[in-house]
DNA sequence: ATGAAAGCGCTAACAA
DNA sequence: TTGTTAGCGCTTTCAT
């Protein structure tokens, strides 16, 4: 069995005061500070979380709920707050609810029994009536990429609509008019957005809107190779295509590859996320990137402001802007 | 705050011995349990996980802990895991060490203090010792991917060796002997079984090893790419090369692309690991697979059986096979 | 089948 | 600064 502080207590002929005093940074004689430590040393002692957490009422577990860890926008955003958390002793406690409302409740139920401080969280539902709970319960909750519609937390967004609109510019100054797109699941935050982006881009170029120009790639890499096919087989004007995430991208140029259509002479092409799979295309593929490091660090400060500081102000949404990098996707008409 | 058995207790004017048993799957009288269900339901009480393993000193969390969470094959072996382990109740506390040796030794003695029940890991280390010092504490290791040196412990591998030799043979059977391959990191037990395989085809077809057909991508996309450009320019008869890893692979790709090397009409190639990648580029990549969900499924297994079943026989190893996904990657000389 | 009571390892009053 | 004590919420003997 492991040690405790009684074992260490007994050893040094302290008191437990005294030895959780210490194991807390509080003050201690020196000449009894080397007794602990010596102790702490000899028998191999390690403060027990648990029992701590039992008496804290805080167990230092972060828990983390996003759609699919195997989407690597999300595995790189929890790589990195699980850095920033651990850095700061918190654990992370991965839920992967595969984009299943179910089993996003479920895994809300799971950590909330496991007393979680707090749940950061890429929500899969559109209200997120089980995360208002979890948080009507005192426990802080922070989404990332997309806003819950029924709850007011602290929220890390991505300008998908400007970065989007500015994207679909960029196609249109090119001389582009017969812009498709290829758009994520219809309930998801981040589709609406970017596809208001697109309408604005659009309007704005006074292009009429057309919705034989719009494909649901439901945000898998499968959709996406349906939405290009789709799009293409509809659409014989269309000269351009804006894909909405990484997995869709990574459909349609597998789509592409099998309907042997060539990029950029045939179809102009913009992408999103993954700059590795962009640079590694040919020709290199132009796609919106995202702030990932950025996003996960102010979504753990969010989350510590209010354990930590204790803060109670209301709700706060932060809104990071994408970048644009460029490749030879493009192919000017004018 | 949250209701806890005694608040129950009381309001049923049971004993806590009683709500316990109901809670454990105990025998409790109908009319008793119906009344408890009752009080769980309008309390909204839901048991303190943190309490209960403070008491049975069991945690009901599995450590996790990869080099790189970034890295396709880790994240989706993590989310199958983490899959199979909530369905057993389990939780999975993650951790990233960056392929980071220091980090790894960090990231065990996190894992000791919160107490979780086994740490299942793709080591970085060589061998062991801080995994090693986990056992011997009674907390069961079980690493996947890679064979620690120093360690008896249950480890689930895919063979590499054979894979490897197959899919370079593959390239023989086309005509090809001037052959390149890109490892990874020297010391990673995967590199080594890969290199094996390799040197298994060449010497069984007696082509020559030649030293400057190996060159060294570290198992990142950077160095995939230099390593890439290395073997290319010190190596002006080399017609086909195999990447060992997916980043690798990438960063092949991306210099491939970078030199303007065509595919396969210059260049045989044959890659690694992730499917959707290989389909994506153009001509499609020929790869070698690993059965990542067996792979997941196996190393929780190996955890259970050791953490239910009380199981305490030896440490085994597990030894999956790869598989070969064709592509237009590879030229015929023949 | 149920209740009373002890105790898991720790923290936090409170007293000394 | 240090020791004593109570108690976090649960499980688990041991009686009943």
């Amino acid at each position: 069995m492991a040690a405790t502080i009684k074992d260490i207590a007994k050893r040094t002929g302290l008191g437990l005061a005294t030895i959780s005093s210490y194991l807390n940074g509080g003050n201690v004689r020196e000449k009894n500070r080397i007794l602990i430590e010596e102790a702490i040393e000899e028998l191999h002692f390690e403060v027990n979380e648990i029992a701590r957490g039992l008496k804290t009422n805080r167990t230092k577990i972060i828990g983390i709920i996003i759609p699919e860890l195997n989407n690597p926008f999300f595995s790189e955003v929890v790589a990195e707050m699980e850095d920033i958390l651990r850095n700061h002793g918190y654990a992370t406690m991965l839920c992967d609810c595969r984009t299943d409302e179910k089993r996003e409740a479920e895994a809300i139920e799971f950590l909330k029994k496991r007393r979680v401080d707090g749940v950061i969280s890429v929500p899969v539902t559109r209200e997120g009536t089980y995360f208002q709970e979890l948080q009507e319960s005192g426990i802080p909750v922070v989404t990332v990429d997309r806003k819950l519609e029924g709850l007011d937390c602290d929220c890390v967004l991505v300008d998908n609509r400007v970065g989007t609109k500015s994207a679909v510019e960029r196609l249109i100054q090119a001389g582009h008019r017969n812009i498709g797109i290829i758009t994520g699941k219809n309930d998801v935050y981040t589709t609406k957005e970017r596809l208001l982006g697109y309408y604005d881009a659009l309007d704005e170029a006074e292009i009429e809107r057309d919705d034989s120009m719009i494909a649901n790639g439901q945000f898998t890499i499968q959709g996406g190779a349906n939405a290009l096919k789709e799009l293409v087989e509809k659409n014989e004007k269309m000269t351009a295509v804006y894909v909405c995430n990484y997995e869709m991208m990574v459909g349609a140029m597998i789509e592409v590859n099998e309907l042997g259509i060539r990029i950029p002479i045939q179809l102009s092409f913009i992408g999103f996320d993954n700059i590795e799979f962009a640079k590694a295309c040919v020709p290199r593929l132009s796609i919106v990137t995202q702030p990932i490091k950025d996003i996960a660090k102010e979504a753990v400060n969010c989350m510590l402001e209010r354990l930590e500081d204790g803060k109670q102000t209301p709700a706060h949404t932060i809104s990071l802007p994408t970048d644009f990098m460029g490749g030879e996707s493009i192919q000017a008409l004018n």
